[in-house]
DNA sequence: TAGATTGTTAATCGATTAACAATC
DNA sequence: TAGATTGTTAATCGATTAACAATC
């Protein structure tokens, strides 16, 4: 019983599975609500809870075995399957991003860069940068549901339209705008749902001076 | 009355500020909740209590005036001082992040890198980077109360506890770790709390597959 | 069995939403 | 005044926490 599963959730989820995997590497057969608790800074009534509805049945004595564990969620988050992301923007950040090591551990894969300088456009790199301009074609050919928004903030909100019309149903975006799926024709024959996750490294950042200023006397 | 504003509440704070320049910069003068909180995603209610909160007064006909919840918010966030950081971990993302222009826009500076690698050291960037030997001494002399940690994830912990030894309170993490503030000696003399913000890009891109995977069919 | 852990229900907590009197 | 918006209280919602019976 899923597809109810809420953000909060599959990020937990997420986190579950690297710890399993360490444990696994580590040569443990077994797991408790607790230690998974401890391990990613949740009490062990939400790991439960988590396990439970995702329909992982765990022993009443010896906790829960972690081969089927990993294996049911790796399937949930789709990692049995390799996944594809574009990007748009291959500035300092963007271009980092590209070949981002992380990905691999969750079987993501970056495919395809774009950006609208001609010197950014790149086809020997280890992933190939196109200009932008051949975006909708290449989405046309490749079938990709996610995009990775790394542009200029003044370039974000035409980017995103262009993803979302080409197909695109999620976005990670790194721009500070926060995006919203589709301000105009909600009705229209492309009920185009997106979802987009707002990754603002600035805001994050602000907020952390705030946080320990405010609580500096304490 | 402040000091009880939680991380949300932050959060939007900084995004109203961005909107009331914006607006402040197209020759506006006031603005309504409604508007606040459309641009930003909430409802005009929520608006209205975050700036009670801050105890920004609004007109009961003509909303509120732009130019002091600038004001008031900016020194709310500290942004009326420049506020300085360093990053530990100069690779790829590290360096994009080094001297990442989104940051000059809350009054933020990354003063210093540090590298573990030789090769990465470099004094004549616009931000020097150093030996990662010389960071408690750069600490100790500079008084910063914010770090960035993009070091490989085998690194994450010792350097984490390293900055938070030498005196650092805040970290922006970017390791695929769930930093926890010391799991060592809480009563010691250094009752040192740690505000750890977690970005775990890797993370948000695998929510994001699960996300469009799970809703395909709708 | 005795001890320990799961699965689940009830209680708590906090944040969001709705509603509306006060008032410009 | 009439209309509209704030400030605030009450209601709702969801998620977290506590508790405990079931059971290995």
């Amino acid at each position: 019983m899923d597809g109810a599963l809420n953000r909060n959730t599959v990020h937990r989820l997420v986190r579950y599975l690297r710890v399993l995997e360490q444990l696994k590497a580590l040569g443990f057969l077994k797991v408790f609500s607790n230690n998974l608790g401890d391990a990613i800074g949740v009490t062990a009534a939400v790991v439960r809870k988590d396990l439970a509805q995702i329909e992982a049945v765990g022993n009443k004595r010896g906790g829960y075995n972690i081969d089927p564990l990993i294996e049911r969620i790796s399937r949930l988050l789709g990692r049995d399957k390799r996944q594809y992301a574009v990007l748009v923007g291959c500035g300092r950040l963007g271009s980092a991003l590209l070949d981002y090591p992380g990905f691999e551990a969750d079987n993501i894969e970056v495919s395809a860069g774009f950006d609208l300088r001609p010197e950014a456009v790149n086809h020997s790199g280890s992933v190939p940068i196109y200009p932008v301009d051949k975006l909708e074609e290449y989405l046309e050919a490749h079938d990709i549901p996610v995009g990775i928004l790394t542009v200029p903030d003044n370039a974000a909100a035409e980017i995103f339209d262009r993803l979302v019309a080409a197909g695109i149903v999620g976005v990670l975006n790194f721009t500070s705008l926060q995006l919203k799926p589709r301000p105009g024709t909600e009705t229209d024959e492309s009920e185009r749902r997106c979802f987009v996750e707002n990754i603002s490294i600035g805001l994050e950042l602000a907020n952390l001076f705030y946080l320990v200023r405010m609580y500096a006397s304490m």
